[in-house]
DNA sequence: GCGTATCGTTGAACATGTTCAAAAAGCCTC
DNA sequence: GAGGCTTTTTGAACATGTTCAACGATACGC
């Protein structure tokens, strides 16, 4: 587990400070936690903070990478329940939102740095591939041996079709005000049974053309 | 144009002080200009730039605002000059780019601050609503009277539809790295080939299941 | 064991967005 | 024009994310 050269003595002072962050981010919120807070909580100076985190997103994403590690299992849980695609990716989505309950509010804070795809915390960008292409990796794994057979033109672009979709929800989520996110359940199960309904129909001779532009939006994405 | 109770001399100044931001964001960047700068370019002391606008994001919205006023004739220019529904969406955007080709990475800005749907300046917020709408009311009267007739149900929620689009367009156009933003422009033209052909099907009566489920999918989204 | 390079830690300094109490300038009434 | 109210302006103070030069500890080659 521990990465680079550092003693175990560094990596557990870098989780320990991680740790007392969530806590504060938790109950005082981002914006009101300083890092001078967060250094204290720890029991070290400000300044090591910034030895082990770049930032105070810094500290967020690291809280995203790690759940993100811890949840390889209720990932294939969530694909081996069912062969329908609908279930699955509704499961690989609430694996997610349950991973975030605790800090919903706290995603605010990488979306934000985020939008600005200059920043190396942006979920677009070269430094978050490797989890991206994880992430997208698993909506390969819930279409493959589902109840949908997908179109092979398509076949290629889906499963990051659908962690788009997911990037989507969550944002929805993270912003939903509504009691228990119920606004976004119930736009989660409305556009997975459209999606599905639309791979459905996709196939029919009818909707060649249909499909056919469909293509050209996917192929337009591509950098040329 | 002079809103309360202020002086034409004051009018002046904050106009004064949006100027010089503006082009020392062209010249420097948002980053790189600090609120002295500002002030200082302005002639003024720096507290004399927050008597007049909230933040420093909040210089990106007045820009946002005043383009948008500027340019309602361009908008009923744009929705004159065709009754084809994609030649009116196209050309109301491709003003909205035109607003802002100067200032392009400047919008970042405001997107930073728009993500958390607490920020006045959110485009979702309360604050924004009254641009909002009229930006919406844009693409009712470019669908109003075009060559698309769209299926009854759909009717009320397709021009918000339609701006949620171009808020997508506009993000995309923003973080495009492309030479001249190329690859929005194809985005732009293949996903409008596409929302025109749906719409075009949709009236179909083999499209009735599909149409059911779309509405599922924007009444899910509306409060309860 | 000793010298040295790397790792880890410190806390003050810095940069910059923002606030605020106080003063100045306008304006209005008498 | 004196007094008082509102608008505008000022610049220092504040808060906080981040940097940095210096120092201490640790491991490693010899």
């Amino acid at each position: 587990m521990t990465e680079r050269g550092q003693t175990a003595k560094a990596e557990e002072t870098r989780n320990r400070i991680l740790d007392g962050a969530l806590r504060l981010f938790r109950e005082r919120g981002f914006e009101q936690t300083t890092m001078r807070d967060v250094a204290a909580e720890a029991g070290v100076a400000t300044g090591a903070a910034y030895y082990y985190y770049r930032s105070k997103q810094d500290l967020v994403m690291a809280f995203y990478l790690r759940t993100d590690e811890q949840s390889r299992e209720a990932f294939a849980n969530a694909i081996a329940s069912s062969k329908e695609l609908k279930k699955r990716v509704r499961g690989l989505i609430e694996v997610k939102f349950a991973q975030f309950a605790e800090h919903r509010g706290l995603l605010t804070a990488l979306l934000k740095a985020g939008v600005d795809p200059r920043d190396p915390l942006s979920p677009f960008g070269e430094e978050t591939r490797q989890v991206r292409e994880d992430n997208i990796e698993w909506y390969a794994r819930a279409i493959e041996g589902s109840d949908v057979s997908v179109p092979k033109e398509f076949a290629p672009h889906l499963p990051r079709l659908l962690w788009m979709y997911h990037m989507g929800l969550v944002y929805h989520w993270i912003i939903d005000t509504s009691p228990e996110q119920r606004r976004t359940m119930r736009v989660l199960d409305a556009t997975l049974e459209l999606i599905v309904q639309l791979l459905r129909i996709s196939s029919l001779p009818l909707m060649g053309p249909l499909r056919k532009r469909a293509l050209k939006v996917l192929r337009a994405f591509e950098d040329d």
